[in-house]
DNA sequence: GTGAAAGCGCTAACAA
DNA sequence: TTGTTAGCGCTTTCAC
């Protein structure tokens, strides 16, 4: 591949003035544009992107840490960010962490090193410590899982009043005797999502008991199954179950048709994130949904404005309730 | 951040020196070694990639293309690709092409401009004509979808036999009238999975009938079911599908619910790449499993090969039938 | 409007 | 063993 001197060479003028064509400075004649401009076509010239990353000190390639790639809920906020990243002329570098904090160092490294411009983080398993440091020189933006009273700027949605809304539905149906399916609560989510959970019991004088409140493991379809395995086993079973996500609500699904029971009509079933799947199941999901395309492309945004150095706020998005089969039968 | 120069300056050493050190040349002296080493740390240095790989004019970056990061299908190949690579000192940068050309000119760009050191295509929409002019000049590989006689390396399953093993399988319950949902036979893979298709029909000398064979638009849930819509009008039903992906599958499996009729007993099921949700679906779905993991290990072993200006042999691995409920109700 | 030259941060050939 | 220096491909300042 031909460099930026054999196209002066061969044009007959000198490297600035190509570089000059290259990047659209109007001080430079059509006439000698021209010639540089053939010369680009004859030589099938590409610039080297390592030499102007290089001398402008910037690779215009974005980090976004996800735990996982299988994770579907991810799959359209990553859309929006990359639409976001590539109109404005970045790339994003998808990095899987799996949880693990080496896989972590790894990428926070490639940001010290110059290797990438920021980074957006959706791994609630993130190293808060080390990041926060990393934001210190960097520009970083937390999506969906945030930090409360940290000082990195975040797009979430408000996860203690979408709960508060799913546990409503529920109850309006005439529930009185509803589920948490949680995850852990050393999220933050997780942590916010029971208090939205508790505060619509409480509204509406419902009681609130312990054993009607699991915490998994894990997201995966299996915990939701064990889940609910777990909650047909009580004396005192609930006629409904509100799950923190869509994967843990299929699961409970499929336990209570192995049962023998139907949903809704014997247990109503609430999700959370609206993943595609939760259209393909039988019977459908009802589940709120986050507007992840738009928080994709927020938080798109709000990096490309820290890395020019601009001020920005950290933002709180609307969800949706979405309801289908598995509460309106 | 602190560069090259600076450690130097502080260790009372020569850039040479510290570039040694960081590269664990063996000609330094232990207490020289030790002198940047402090320095390093006291500075709190990073290398910069960006003037290593100028220099070194390389990036150390694979790109991935993928028609859709949502499509499940990816995952457990990226896994394997990204584990590989990371193992050996690489990044894998993710590209959804969406099937644009567009978006595939900027990572083919990406390539020649020495942004990134080679190409693993996984989108069977791919311009196979511009990627293999790329392929003389770059490193690429095909993965999963290739090219039949073409220049570029692959590593991919027979879906000949594998479709083959699906409808033996079906036959082998006792069906007689096998359907088959196919995509579209632009694709390679559906041709050849066709074929496969037939190849059983015909040596257990079952009909082969026209109605029988529906072509989707595209993969999606909402096509498996419109197919299997139009299969239950038939007047002729048949009593068993093979559809050519998973989610395909699901869609049929709603479809056969939504009317009343049940897995296997009514209509029995085929799906294709053996999705994680086809373990979650009811009844769960029988499936070809390709090795996914493994052929993205491969796929990423073959490219860093090439890259090294190495041989490669294209690869064929083995696909394996997975028997669930609904076929074996 | 165009060219000469410095320099981004690093590595490696050559010299000492 | 260590240092000096050229140069990877590009952009940009400063002259002309």
């Amino acid at each position: 591949m031909a460099n930026i001197q054999e196209v002066a060479k061969k044009a007959g003028v000198s490297v600035a003035t190509v570089s000059r064509v290259l990047n659209n400075n109007p001080s430079v004649t059509p006439k000698t544009r021209l010639k540089v401009e053939n010369a680009i076509r004859d030589l099938d010239y590409e610039p080297s992107m390592l030499g102007r990353n290089l001398r402008n000190s910037e690779s215009r390639l974005l980090l976004v840490l996800i735990p996982s790639i299988s994770n579907p809920f991810y799959s359209d906020i990553i859309n929006g960010i990359q639409n976001t990243a590539i109109a404005n002329n970045y790339n994003i570098l998808l990095c899987e962490t799996n949880s693990s904090p080496e896989r972590e160092n790894i990428y926070f490294n490639m940001v010290k090193n110059k290797l990438a411009d920021g980074v957006i983080s959706m791994d609630p398993t993130v190293n808060m410590e080390k990041l926060t440091e990393l934001a210190e020189n960097h520009s970083i933006i937390l999506c969906s899982e945030y930090e409360e009273g940290g000082s990195i700027p975040y797009v979430t949605i408000n996860h203690e009043l979408a709960a508060y809304h799913a546990v409503k539905h529920l109850i309006k149906l005439g529930n009185q005797k509803i589920a948490l399916i949680n995850s852990d609560e050393k999220f933050l989510y997780a942590r916010q999502r029971r208090n939205g959970y508790e505060r619509a019991l409480k509204e509406f004088g419902l009681p609130l008991r312990e054993e009607w409140i699991y915490h998994t493991h894990q997201l995966d379809f299996q915990d939701g199954v064990q889940a609910m395995r777990m909650l047909l086993r009580l004396d005192e079973k609930p006629t409904a179950v509100f799950a923190v996500s869509d994967t843990l609500a299929i699961g409970a699904l499929k336990e209570i048709n192995v049962c023998g029971l139907k949903a809704p009509d014997d247990i109503a079933v609430v999700g959370f994130d609206n993943i595609s799947f939760s259209n393909m199941t039988n019977p459908t999901l009802t589940t709120i949904a986050q507007p992840m395309y738009k928080m994709g492309c927020t938080a798109a945004n709000m990096l490309i404005s820290i890395i020019r150095r601009n001020k920005v706020e950290s933002m709180v998005l609307d969800h949706e309730l979405i309801i289908r089969e598995s509460t309106m039968g």
